[in-house]
DNA sequence: GCCGTTTTCGGCCCGACTGTTTTCAGTCG
């Protein structure tokens, strides 16, 4: 089962944002916010914690201890009741607009009665927003592009949200199967998923059917059969707030595949779709190859069994004749019988796949295991959760080769960075080096770029740094020929090693920035910077096709987690399927490569 | 409501931008 600690964050941060619209103090706000960080990057399950632990998270004192404690036994708490009592749960999901906060929504719902996004559209139609204070013809184009956004992504939830659903659930479900797992587009690493696809071998399919539509993530029953039932999980507002996300505020969604569908919050997995097809042990591998998909790869692959005088289904891969069965058993066999290799599930979306498995030049992917070091995270510092020594141990823990710590920089005002504090996390990280025999550590920082493409701090203290990551963290509306010159800058610095979340795109949430793409790549590849997969789950930035544009120029990349608490440094596995999606190959990838050789391009001349 | 090499009160994430203002409120990173 997934641990109580993001569930409850959610719920701490559904306070927070309820507090703020029915006016509570602003402090008392942030505590909320803080708390629902604290949890949700806290290294042990809250299942496990009595109240005194409970206290030792940090940002969770006396009040909220309760709160959390009531929550992870009962689902909630009464002060939370109280409120959603107030407040529909509907004008939460207005926040999701981006320049819509707490008190716009809370106007609309108290002036106009608008407690959905629906009706705050038609409201934005016929003029009516117009009337209420504060709201000029500007607000109603930016709300009205914001519904834009947000509905672009409806009905899908993150990769990171549907991974954690869809294991949880095939972990309670293989004991009653012969095999077990899920197939479909998460399978294929896709950055977001309208539902998730599971897929069981049983000669009964009863027990598991029976179990599924008593799962307590079940709340409709949409479907009941023998081969196939679906099922679709709860709204609930709760989970308005990524689950272990570094802010809380606005909720990721989804992403520029839009499907139309029901408004729920998509961080969460409400409202989801979850089907479970059960077949015969003996057709496993078509039946996964099959609902693995994607369709366009199916087709292509169906137009080889074709030209072979094949057919290939769900049920097999036959003669089209005969009807006899060739091959049915594995995915492997499948393939292989038409004259393909294996193909790895992110690389089957029709993108040239198919040739490449026929001419045995499929790339040997990067992999999860194969990285050996994380050159983007962070410390309570700035704004991250855990302190420092925790990370390292986590990191530790991990097997990891080496390790940087890159905390923010002054530039980012809010979170009050200085050299002095850089100095003495520098000397720190040096005490720490005895404790790790096996993990380099290298004293990072995550610069700023500014609209002109300069960084925080002069050339001197740069020189210092093991290593510099620069992002944009802010305007990000500059016309896209500043954009360009402005990372293109970034990337001549010599200084710069890296370009963190290089679009600034958050998904359903934030459109990345306008770029001149080809140039920017060139530019990365020209100086020899290399450029970040960031694999925060609201991010992963750059994303697939991207990162396949920039290979093919000669970029180099990192595959990093940006963590801002322990449990996030496991993102960098969302990050490692997407840099999959791109084709990318061990040696492509920066800290997949030996200390050594990380430590020549960090250091040699430029 | 949390927190304390300022320890039980008084601070707390600061500054910029934007739209609707006539001096500021809301939102964001």
């Amino acid at each position: 089962m997934a641990r109580a600690n993001e569930r409850v964050a959610g719920l701490l941060a559904e306070y927070a944002e309820l507090l703020a619209m029915t006016g509570g103090d602003r402090f008392k706000i942030r505590s909320y916010e803080k708390a629902a960080r604290g949890v949700g990057g806290y290294a042990t399950d809250l299942a496990t914690l009595d109240e005194t632990d409970i206290r030792k998270i940090p940002n969770v004192g006396a009040s909220i201890a309760g709160k959390v404690h009531q929550a992870v036994q009962t689902g909630t708490f009464p002060q939370l009741e109280e409120l959603r009592g107030q407040i529909p749960a509907g004008v939460l999901t207005l926040m999701r607009i981006p320049n819509l906060g707490p008190a716009k929504a809370l106007a609309v719902y108290r002036e106009l009665g608008i407690a959905d996004i629906d009706a705050l559209l038609a409201a934005v139609e016929n003029g009516d927003l117009r009337q209420l204070k504060g709201f000029g013809p500007r607000t109603e184009q930016v709300i009205r592009t914001g519904i834009e956004l947000v509905r672009g992504g409806a009905g899908r939830v993150l990769m990171a949200t549907a991974l954690d659903l869809a294991e949880s659930i095939v972990e309670r479900l293989a004991p009653l199967a012969d095999r077990c797992t899920y197939a479909g587009s998460l399978r294929r690493g896709r950055e977001t998923v309208g539902d998730i696809d599971i897929l069981a071998a049983a000669a009964d399919s009863g027990p598991l059917m029976a179990a599924f539509v008593a799962l307590p993530e079940a709340d409709t029953v949409l479907v009941r059969g023998e081969t196939k039932t679906s099922i679709r999980t709860a709204l609930h507002p709760a989970a308005a707030l990524p689950a272990a996300g570094t802010g809380a505020g606005k909720q990721p969604d989804a992403d520029h595949a839009g499907a139309a569908g029901d408004s729920a919050g998509s961080t969460s997995a409400g409202g989801l779709q979850i089907d479970l097809r059960v077949v015969p042990q003996e057709v496993w591998g078509a039946a996964l190859q099959y609902f693995t998909g994607s369709r366009e790869h199916n087709v292509r692959v169906r137009e080889l069994a074709v030209h072979a005088g094949l057919k290939l289904s769900e049920y097999g891969l036959f003669h089209a004749e005969t009807d006899e069965l060739i091959v049915a058993g594995t995915e492997q066999e499948v393939y292989e019988r038409l004259g393909l290799r294996w193909v790895p599930p992110t690389l089957r979306e029709d993108l040239g796949e198919v040739a490449a498995a026929r001419n045995d030049e499929l790339p040997e992917l990067v992999t999860v295991d194969a990285l050996r070091g994380d050159l983007h995270t962070h410390t309570n510092l700035t704004d991250g959760v855990a302190t420092l020594d925790e990370m390292l141990t986590a990191a530790a823990e991990r097997g990891y080769d080496y390790y940087a710590v890159t905390d923010h920089a002054p530039e980012l005002f809010m979170q009050r960075m200085t050299l002095e504090k850089a100095l003495a996390q520098r000397e720190r990280l040096a005490e720490l080096r005895g404790r790790y025999p096996g993990m380099r550590l290298l004293h990072g920082t995550e610069l700023n770029i500014a609209p002109d493409g300069s960084v925080d701090w002069p050339e001197d203290v740069l020189a210092e740094f093991d290593l510099c990551v620069a992002s944009v963290h802010s305007h990000f509306t500059l016309p896209a020929a500043e954009q360009t010159r402005r990372l293109i800058r970034a990337c001549e610095n010599p200084y710069v090693q890296i370009i963190g979340h290089p679009t600034g795109r958050l998904i359903g949430r934030r459109e990345p920035i306008e770029l001149d793409l080809p140039a920017v790549f060139e530019a990365a590849a020209a100086t020899g910077t290399a450029l970040e997969i960031n694999g925060g789950p609201d991010r992963l930035d750059l994303r697939d096709e991207h990162i396949r544009w920039a290979a093919e120029r000669g970029v180099t990349f990192a595959i990093s987690s940006d963590a801002h608490a322990v449990p996030q440094l496991d993102f960098v596995r969302y990050a490692t399927l997407t840099a999959q999606r791109g084709w990318l190959t061990p040696d492509q990838v920066l800290n997949c490569w030996p200390y050594e050789r990380v430590l020549e391009f960090l250091t040699r001349p430029r």
